[in-house]
DNA sequence: TATGAATGAGCTTTCATTCAT
DNA sequence: CATGAATGAAAGCTCATTCAT
């Protein structure tokens, strides 16, 4: 995505595509932010973005598409950013405060994404009225965290407990922190970071 | 709601009444909690009952009144049955493991409600796109909990910390293990609440 | 459908109901007869009826219902006729001419009736594209049509033929009349059933 | 279409033009041949072709024209056929006789063309939803029909009958033969023929 | 009180067509 | 010549709400 068109000069098709994807995610970003998934109808979106309805149904194949993409976008960031905080980082108590701390250094800049992120998660629904990003979902999630304290567990670091309640706890604290940002934005995330890595820290040591 | 007033023996009428409220909120906390908020239309919600359309907008001014007055009445129950439990408990880790263990407790027979619950306060909104049911009205619960952890430390029972934040991570905490358990139904309930009051009573303790 | 309510009085509902259902069906053949299926909306049909386009949804589950009703009642119409006519006749070659001229008599009051139905048959399609009324339709056309040349050959009447050919150009030739008379209407329709039910005659007789 | 003018060596314009014009046919009478006429978008039509929807946008005025074209080139291919089957036979009977054996002849390597043909014949409207080709586009098949007939009654070889039902009805028994097999491809095409051959041969003659 | 018929705004999606490149 | 991005109208359908009975 970064330069793959140093030589040949035929890819600003795909760019342009690309870029318009880009900008309608971005919209959808803001507007699901703004006024809630539910409300966060195409034309809507389109409006906020000023383009006409019809670009979306172009660029994507639907409402659902979108919201996918806006999903993986969002996500792989995060992601990205977490995972190069981590990296190095070799004690189950370091990484646990770095995965704490470094998502919480990226909400900072990106409130509207998790905004959207959350809204998306708790209504997207496949045609069966079943949630497209369930807790089914969310595993992952569960998984990469379980790992941490199953370290610490094995090194003898953290005592012993659930590390699956102890991981939906630990994500949940995360979205909370966000969501009360979110709603009072004078409130000090990083303050918050700090004294939920302190939490947890407490919570799983020997 | 109560008023056994006006002339004589014509209590019927309020009580007619309050039995269809009582019947339409009991039937839009079902639909809420099988196929959310957004498909929980009042078409639907009237069907489950049995009812008319109509009766609906008769009883409650609106779709917003009857979302209201569903949280009302939910929320009522859970508080009265924790006060309860708390009555009588004198040491600040008995009162939080004591709000923990018993919010588990209720939950257990009243699944639908809280689904229910959780839909509405996520997806309510008003004529602006912006959420009734915002942190505010968590501030309610926020600041018995952080009763709770002001006793704490004041007695000498608890560490310093933020009271706010060790508030709001509870708060979501109960939360996540609801939602983990919905999604979930052999998941064990009781055992993680008690994985929760060790949890938190580790991380505020001296 | 016809005498149920001689005693109760609260049949109203049902009779409301009937009469607005009856209502889009007929503004559905005059506006499918005038336009074609295609450019027969709902919009369209609702407008010449007078009535909002919800009405027609609320009445009916889809435009597909609608259609299939039309079906129902024009086609019904069609062989209450046609069998009252040949109740009676007793040779095949009465019933060859008898259902020829029958056909033209009721056509020549219901135009449109049989117009919309042409457009139906050939245009509904169910939601894999495949048509709704397709050759399948037609086999039940077929079959009593077979049955008269059946008929005829048993008794000796008419010459040995493809009984499922002679069916088929049969309904065909039916069609066309009316498609004809239809295009043209300056044209004698009664003169034109008298040739038909002449050429079949001739076709199969000995 | 055929003009090598304009200049010298430079026709490969007008002949790309119309390589690119009967690829775009082709592509439509497929389609249309396969999904109906009303599921046949351009864009449907185009990635048939593999090309880009444009294409038919630059070498077509509209969707409409497209569509002429289509009927254009079908209806002469079948009126070539016909007509060079038809040359040298000289009674009536035997030009009867020989349009109907050679049209199914020449429909038997092409059902796509042909169903295509029923679509837009039935679909095709103009801006006032008034069918394309109705009536009049037959016209010119009767009067060709009608002269078959008005060949065998001047000579004898035919009864009295009004031509212009019987050229209806022959062209309706050649539609629906057609339909009918096309809905049925084990159904005996040739079969059918001979046997329509002989129903109009045996209503015709004196 | 209760009903269900009716409304109209709003939704997503499809499509023929236009146009800059 | 060809492309594909963009447009905007129109479609079927859902829904909260109103209202005469």
């Amino acid at each position: 995505m970064r330069s793959e068109n140093e030589s040949g000069g035929q890819t600003s098709r795909s760019f342009i595509e690309e870029a318009r994807r880009a900008q309608i995610v971005a919209s959808a970003v803001e507007v699901i932010a703004d006024v809630g998934f539910v409300q966060a109808s195409l034309a809507r979106i389109a409006k906020h973005a000023g383009i006409s309805k019809g670009v979306i149904s172009y660029h994507f194949a639907g409402k659902d598409e979108l919201m996918e993409e806006v999903v993986n976008r969002v996500y792989t960031a995060i992601a990205d950013h977490v995972a190069a905080r981590m990296e190095g980082v070799e004690t189950a108590t370091g990484l646990l405060r770095t995965h704490i701390l470094s998502v919480a250094e990226h909400m900072r800049g990106h409130r509207a994404q998790l905004r959207a992120l959350g809204e998306i998660f708790y209504n997207l629904r496949d045609s069966e009225g079943k949630p497209r990003y369930g807790v089914d979902t969310n595993e992952e999630i569960y998984r990469s965290l379980e790992r941490i304290y199953q370290l610490g567990q094995s090194t003898g670091e953290f005592r012993p407990f659930d590390i699956r309640v102890m991981a939906v706890t630990h994500s949940s604290a995360i979205d909370s922190m966000f969501t009360y940002w979110v709603a009072r934005p004078e409130h000090d995330l990083d303050a918050h970071a700090v004294e939920l890595a302190d939490l947890f820290e407490r919570a799983v040591k020997k």
